[in-house]
RNA sequence: GGCCCCAUCGUCUAGUCAGGUCUAGGACACCAGGUUUUCAUCCUGGCAACACGGGUUCGAAUCCCGUUGGGGUCACCA
């Protein structure tokens, strides 16, 4: 049988990590089996759904590289893909349900249904509808229908239990006297999630329903949804929430949750790809950063494991790091300028310096922070550079420092070899460290005491405004008297 | 609070379904050492966990029960 994913965000915020999350597992799984991943947009919630949201989260998903196969903006045989567009068919529904006797007309005002809940909770009785409406007589409920606002309501069967098989955790039942009556149609003539969800997974033939774990609770709805349209429920994956620190679920207070927010900070989709891979998903080989042509080999839902994951920024740095490695220099520049963090490069210029700061770093935006010193001078490090040459004598480093700045000059595109060697014997001159000469060139030359190789920096910039540099720092270790 | 889900190093996890090969493996982070003119990279080593209590069994991280802890959910939001 064809696998048929999905993924169903609802659009009412900025492109949600939890969205990219699961949708990533989705897509995975319909890549392996040859299938299809649909992207539904739940706007049925009138009032919070917003164009503008709907285009960021397909083009998140662009982004990272796990766009949908069929979209609102890839029409494809189940269309619409909106739930706005559907209202007819799940009208259509829902009176097959009244007809059935499985639904009904409920005209109670929003309300009494808030007071109803505060009694409920104030008596400390389970919350949920009284059934007020669930027996008025059907010919009276379609006449009243014509004039008063009304919702229409699932009409559970209070006795006995619903089962179902999540794959990840088993058999789970439930007693149907815990169930409520669900709304399923609201006043405005929009379905709930419940009810659109249910008409939306069967009539676009999903086969596997993977999302986060806090639908659990509803899923009983769903089944007798399922079992009063007389349709067959596909297979539910409920995956673990991600969490914050304090383990609750992920949110926008306690952690980036934005998917922009990763794009604006410089990660790479592919790291981020990767991270979400790591979160209850495993690789059997040690090593944890892969591909992820080598993801979609190897994921199978079934193997995700329950327990929910706290976010570590860490890993994340860490897998970015990698992956910026991995990147060739004109691909990383690429990614540099398009990304908005060249910082007033030219992308060639990147690529010619991009060895020296490569390795070095683990996002995007640290290459201009790094490179800063290339193309201004910065204001050298001193009290660092006092503490790495306590030791050496302020006489000689000064010496040795003014004679270096002519070395840099004189053999000017020598070999770097060539010019270590001179620098080291002058260091032997003075009587210096070799490390504290180098530290000092390092300090006038770029600013920080930690830093790329000196010698193709200095090649970067020229051995004039290197010397010049260094004669500068020797200016500054003059002894305020 | 009712209902439901979950429980291995600080974090992500392997192992749990088919009990012994687990004196519990890997990764990130951290610490130490090596390489390097610094930093980073890279290499080596180290620290560090089966929530607790019963039971079943020759034997339990693995199975069962309970406790504790955490989480989710109880809307005309999804």
């Amino acid at each position: 049988m064809d696998v048929v994913t999905r993924v169903a965000p609802s659009p009412t915020g900025d492109p949600h990590v939890g969205t990219a999350y699961v949708s990533l597992f989705n897509w995975a799984w319909a890549r392996r089996n040859g299938g299809r991943f649909i992207l539904r947009i739940e706007d049925t919630d009138r009032a919070r759904s917003k164009p503008e949201h709907e285009t960021a989260i397909l083009d998140a998903l662009a982004w990272l590289g796990i766009a949908p196969d069929e979209s609102p903006a890839v029409d494809g045989p189940v269309g619409p893909y909106r739930q706005s567009e559907r209202r007819e068919i799940y009208r259509e529904h829902t009176d097959r349900l009244i007809a059935s006797g499985h639904a009904y007309r409920c005209f109670c005002t929003p309300e009494r249904l808030a007071e109803l809940r505060a009694f409920q909770k104030a008596a400390k009785r389970p919350t949920g509808y009284d059934g007020t409406c669930r027996d008025v007589d059907p010919e009276e409920s379609a006449r009243r229908a014509e004039t008063e606002t009304h919702v229409v309501r699932l009409k559970v069967d209070k006795s006995g239990t619903t089962r179902f098989t999540d794959l990840l955790r088993g058999d789970i039942v439930i007693e149907n006297e815990n169930v409520d009556d669900q709304v399923l149609l609201k006043s405005d003539g929009m379905p709930t999630y419940h009810m659109a969800n249910v008409v939306d997974d069967h009539l676009m033939g999903v086969t596997i329903i993977m999302r986060a774990e806090e639908w659990i609770p509803s899923v009983p709805k769903h089944v007798m949804l399922y079992e009063a349209l007389g349709w067959e429920p596909p297979v539910f994956a409920h995956v673990p929430l991600l969490r914050n620190k304090d383990k609750s679920k992920i949110s926008k207070r306690k952690n980036p949750t934005s998917i922009l927010w990763y794009k604006d900070e410089g990660y790479l989709p592919e790291a981020l790809v990767n991270f979400l891979a790591l979160q209850g998903w495993s690789i059997k080989e040690d090593d944890e950063e892969f591909d992820v042509e080598t993801f979609i080999e190897r994921f199978d839902p079934k193997d995700i494991s329950v327990g929910g994951p706290v976010f570590d920024l860490q890993k994340l740095d860490w897998l970015n790091g990698e992956k910026i490695r991995k990147l060739d220099t004109a691909t990383l520049a690429d990614r540099i300028v398009d990304g908005g963090f060249a910082g007033g490069w030219e992308r060639d210029a990147i690529v010619r310096v991009l060895p020296l700061f490569q390795e070095r770093m683990k996002r995007l935006p640290d290459f201009a922070e790094a490179a800063r010193y290339l193309r201004e001078r910065v204001e050298p490090d001193m009290d660092g550079l006092a503490k790495k040459v306590k030791k050496a004598d302020p006489e000689a480093l000064r010496g040795a420092l003014t004679k270096a700045a002519a070395v840099l000059e004189s053999m000017a595109g020598q070999p770097d070899e060539a010019r270590e060697d001179a620098l080291r014997a002058l260091a032997e001159e003075f009587g210096l460290k070799v490390g504290n000469l180098f530290m000092g060139l390092r300090v006038a030359v770029t600013g920080a005491t930690a830093s790329p190789p000196l010698l193709p920096s200095v090649d970067e910039l020229g051995a004039e405004e290197s010397a010049a540099r260094v004669r500068d720092l020797v200016e500054r270790l003059v002894p305020a008297s």
